[in-house]
RNA sequence: GGAGAGAUGGCCGAGUGGUCGAAGGCGCACGCCUGGAAAGUGUGUAGGCUCCAAAAGGGCCUCGCGGGUUCGAAUCCCGCUCUCUCCGCCA
């Protein structure tokens, strides 16, 4: 969340920030209440702070005059320590009420969109940042869907996920569950290769861990619940990676960090039905490579860039056709302040899927995290986290498995071929 | 799941009612010493909020978390969480 201070000295810029995202006069009058909410518990506090100021100084008198024995002024002492802790406790009511309601009001304001993100309601008005210009493949009027095709050579089956599980758990096997393992092995390496350490987290986190990275309470229903332990499926290795920071003040000289992790990802996504959620297009469990920088505020944004030429040589090496867009204010994440997606195109669908989400977060996920560094200065501010898929892998496969498909089974690409040991599906 | 022990600063560790945000040590930073280093030596070394235009300086809170007793709690009481040891179960 965005740090009081802040929207107290840049106003301005947090409601144009928040005008991007669509906001209406009304809503933004939430910024007007979070000044004023503020504005009550400094008071509050500053009321506080001097009775208990006075309390702490009597009460050290007390001890003083009695060991004196000066009892009689030791007692008057005491009266009126006594109507101080009255005082005390209805402040620190209205302090706790203050700073409940100040944590509400900020717990609804997304982060303030780079100055380069575009104005747009959503999906449509997205930017086009790198497009495709070679031409897009084109296959055969037969060739099939990822999902047919999955049952054509068995390569993954979603009915007997929902045997064993439930709709959206598909259950890869033989040259599938290679070709899956595969990718993954694929991006760990590349990964690693540019200086990411690599993570294995546990896939289940709690509530401090998920509120961390802003999961909670944005997006509690998109998570898996285990009531009986208080735990949450993990929905991206961004969570336990991240979070392995969280509570720590950095040395600037051990900036950046960078984190890799696979980890399946478990999401309830109550979406949309139809052909779009086909396969693999939306399933509730998948393997991601996840990679996480934390980094100094002056550099995240050179990171940023080369976080997205990271994916786009992965995509490279998959020979998939893929643009990298620019989300608009209207179709970022609550918590992102500048996000690029890469979508590869599906060219059995005739659509482009997408496979990854890159963004900068800035200070928001931080602020929540305390997550901070030590500059040069020796003063403590808070460090940029930012984190991207490399790469998701359900619709890799989709893309993979449409627009490899021959005559003679699925081709797999190059670069894959030391890692699975077939070159073909058939 | 059962029994016991414990939780103090970056780490170790002292502290059983006021003088304790906390001795001492290690580590770290800077300085002195040195040709350079080691050793030695000196100084500093938690975080959050807040007052002040800012600096300097001040106030409040925090000794796992929450509550209670008390004029006053790291210290006493209650609840919770976590860690360790032993037993049980188990990949």
């Amino acid at each position: 969340m965005l740090q009081v201070s802040f929207i107290r000295t840049h106003k301005d810029q947090v409601v144009q920030g928040l005008q991007k995202r669509n906001w209406t006069a009304e809503e933004l009058q939430i910024v007007e209440d979070i000044i004023r909410t503020d504005d009550r518990r400094k008071s509050v506090q500053i009321e506080l702070d001097a009775t208990l100021a006075e309390r702490n100084r009597l009460s050290k008198t007390i001890g003083e005059l009695m060991k004196q024995g000066n009892a009689a002024e030791a007692e008057q002492n005491k009266m009126l320590v006594a109507t101080l802790k009255e005082t005390a406790a209805n402040l620190e009511y209205a302090m706790r009420q203050s700073e409940g309601l100040l944590e509400d009001l900020l717990l609804r304001v997304p982060n303030i969109p780079h100055e380069s993100v575009p104005f747009g309601t959503g999906a449509d008005d997205n930017e086009v940042y790198k497009a495709w210009t070679k031409p897009l493949p084109e296959l055969s009027a037969d060739a099939l869907p990822h999902w047919e095709l999955a049952t054509r050579y068995k390569i993954f089956d979603l009915e007997l996920g929902t045997k064993l599980t439930g709709a959206g758990f598909p259950v890869y096997r033989g040259k599938g569950a290679k070709l899956e393992r595969a990718l993954i092995w694929f991006f760990l390496e590349k990964a690693t290769q540019a200086g990411y350490e690599e993570i294995i987290p546990p896939l289940m986190v709690n509530e401090d861990t998920a509120r961390g990275t802003g999961q909670l309470p944005d997006k509690e229903g998109q998570m898996y619940y285990v009531e009986r332990d208080n735990l949450y499926l993990i929905p991206t290795a961004e969570v336990p990676v991240t979070n392995i920071y969280r509570d720590t003040i950095l040395d600037e000289r051990e900036l950046p960090i960078k984190l890799t992790g696979y980890t399946p990802c478990f999401r309830r996504e109550a979406g949309s039905y139809g052909a779009h959620v086909r396969g693999l297009n939306r399933v509730h469990q998948f393997d991601k490579v996840e990679i996480v920088q934390i980094e100094h505020p002056e550099r995240s944004y050179d990171t940023l860039m080369s976080m997205l030429e990271h994916v786009s040589g992965l995509l490279d090496a998959l020979e998939l056709p893929y643009r990298i867009l620019r989300l608009c204010g209207g179709d970022m994440g609550f918590t992102s302040a500048l996000t690029f997606d890469f979508e590869v195109y599906s060219a059995a669908q005739q659509r482009w899927l997408e496979v990854s989400s890159v963004s900068n977060f800035e200070t928001y996920q931080s602020n929540r995290m305390k997550l901070r560094f030590r500059d040069a200065d020796k003063k403590i501010q808070l460090a940029h986290t930012l984190n991207g898929s490399a790469l998701a892998l359900a619709r890799i496969v989709a893309a993979l498995l449409e627009n490899n498909q021959t005559p003679q089974g699925i081709v797999i690409p190059e670069v894959l071929r030391p890692f699975t040991g077939f070159d073909r599906i058939d």
